[in-house]
DNA sequence: ACTGTTAAAGTAAGCGGTTACTTTATTCTA
DNA sequence: TAGAATAAAGTAACCGCTTACTTTAACAGT
């Protein structure tokens, strides 16, 4: 057994022989404290090897500098991803991440959430579980007074702090992308309707089928998870009813990524036998056999504003804050499936209309 | 601002016209109070919403009940998987994570393990930076009885907790494929010498040609990082330099990535004019064009080991702990690269020759 | 010279729990 | 039925640090 040799105020007051009180207020920087003894001790403490125990300092100041974050997925680009960045931004602002992983399982993620309560973390951060429908757990937490924000999966409650990307539109440029390709035989492996990025994925699909009026057979449409199984179930099941469409839009990329392997081992072919686009971008995108086009969603962007309201959230607590809600627009990034090299001017000249349209600038990777 | 019903310990024992004391040990089951009450308060409790403040009940009882980990990168298959199985195995024995991301960085390693310490963590898993050169800090873990374990990327300091693959035979076998295919024009895509896993991958290299009597070419050994860049960078050094081998073998996936997307921009053909092999599996390799083989490291086994050995560590602290150093061993696995359908026989009876002399399996997947 | 300020430090109390030790009532033993 | 043992609760102190309030001395103003 090593000696612990744990360093705590006491031992540096001892040594200069002055109070406890002197020693916390000099590391802090204190202004009751003169600038000599300030510096005096700090030397001292930095001599001793001192670390401050942050369970107590946070148990008498009463905040923690920590910021609790839950999602369902970590080992995922677009959660990987984001939590990177969150991780980046609250370096810079000297929070710590108290991270939670729920793996979509509604009971997992409210013990989280309440440890991270007995944790007294500052505020948190969570993107809810695919099938999270009891909300009173949020209650509680908004109840003790707890900044909390919803990132990109967000549950029907009101009066909270939301980030998410504009899930509507990004499909109905997806789906509009097929059709303007010339693809009428359209399907789409859908979320659940109970979490909004599903519902609402859901309904740009159905936007852009009606606006060319083109009819949805609700036999191409498959709601189901958001995993690579379910990408792969699906598709087994429209190949085996020998009932497929010509071209495919999934609600994640891991659902695409499904596909694919379902097409590998059978031995077809995309674009030619099976077109597929998808919501969400991941790096793999651009080194898949055709490269996937997909509806990028900025994680940076998502991450950092999240971090910025939360932030805000935390330090206006007392003084009272208004829940914001805040929507980011999508991109179009097209690279191989859904897109016919025919068609290219005419696709363009479409982008451009719509970029003037939206005010936004749709991407374009030929 | 919502009123914060914050219960505590306390209100309970107002309530019932009991002493805090006989809360607190009836919350925990402590055979003190008898069955009837200890019950009566367990209602009370949660009919109150009670929730116990973590800080307070660590900073007496003098352990956190939480782990810290410290990570080179997140947003990486190899780190994201793990990761995710080390809180898959702290959940089920009721642990939290503090996770700290150092962004191979040095500085940012060790205010985090600094962080952690102040945190008061019961014990700490890292996986150092690739430029981590100062190991006092690991010193001052050790000396403060905090038990610390190295996962993967090692320093090279004694008495400590190790769990790491077998890289230099992994390498080896990598290599040792190479050669049976045919190929003598090897090169290698290195990591930095000053970490274990650049050194022994590139000792492994060695071995496997000197074993085959094959001369290293000094020029084809790119000791560069672990990213996707340095692939990249170094395959456009040697191309322009119009000295390409005809194999390489990358210390990581991400630099065999950065290779496929040289490869691709030069409008070269894998395996055609550049084979390639690589240290390090994920997800997105059986998708590539052609589908990468690679040294497989089993990511829950080190996930999982690592947590056991350290929850042990944790657990006999008191009565003394002697640190423990782990080998795991990985897979080859092939998929389309660095394999020659015509040497396929062969190569099965090698794979079995092997699997005999060291009591492995060796995954051939044709 | 006397009050009012200010600078620089110290004292006491408390954050919300836990541990070690004590008290009180009840039961057991001989 | 006295004395010991046990069950069930309570008291006091402390974990390491912060906050609110107080003290002391030096200095300024009139």
């Amino acid at each position: 057994m090593a000696s612990k040799h744990n360093t705590i105020m006491k031992d540096i007051a001892n040594k200069i022989g002055m109070s406890v009180v002197t020693v916390s207020k000099a590391l802090r920087g204190h202004p009751d404290i003169s600038h000599k003894t300030s510096q005096k001790i700090k030397t001292i403490a930095k001599e001793m090897g001192y670390l401050p125990n942050y369970l107590a300092r946070n148990l008498s100041a009463r905040n923690s500098n920590t910021i609790g974050v839950v999602v369902p997925k970590i080992a995922h680009y677009f959660f990987g991803s984001i939590i990177e960045h969150i991780y980046n931004k609250a370096f810079e602002n000297e929070y710590e991440i108290l991270l939670s992983v729920s793996r979509e399982n509604a009971k997992n993620e409210i013990k989280h959430l309440q440890t991270l309560m007995s944790m007294k973390v500052d505020g948190i951060i969570i993107s809810i579980t695919q099938e999270t429908s009891d909300f009173e757990i949020f209650e509680v937490v908004k109840q003790r007074g707890i900044p909390l924000l919803f990132m990109d999966r967000i549950p029907p409650i009101s009066d909270v702090n939301t980030v998410a990307f504009n899930d509507r539109i990004g499909a109905f440029n997806a789906v509009e992308q097929m059709i303007k390709v010339g693809y009428v035989r359209i399907g789409h492996f859908a979320g659940m309707e109970s979490i909004n990025i599903g519902l609402q994925r859901y309904l740009g699909f159905e936007d852009a089928m009606n606006k060319y009026n083109i009819p949805i057979n609700p036999d191409w449409v498959m709601k189901a998870g958001f995993g690579e199984d379910d990408g792969y179930n699906s598709f087994m099941k429209l190949y085996s009813d020998d009932n497929l469409p010509d071209a495919i839009f999934t609600v994640t990329y891991p659902v695409a990524i499904g596909i694919y392997k379902a097409v590998k081992e059978l031995g077809l072919k995309i674009p030619e036998d099976i077109d597929v686009i998808c919501f969400g971008d991941a790096n793999m995108q651009k080194f898949l056999s055709p490269q996937l086009s997909c509806i990028g969603q900025p994680t940076e962007q998502i991450a950092e504003l999240s971090m910025e309201i939360l932030l805000d959230n935390i330090r206006k607590k007392q003084n009272g804050f208004s829940p914001r809600n805040k929507i980011i627009e999508t991109d179009l990034i097209l690279r191989e499936t859904c897109i016919n090299y025919k068609n290219r001017d005419r696709i363009l000249n479409d982008v451009n209309d719509h970029n003037n349209k939206h005010n936004r600038i749709v991407k374009v990777q030929f």
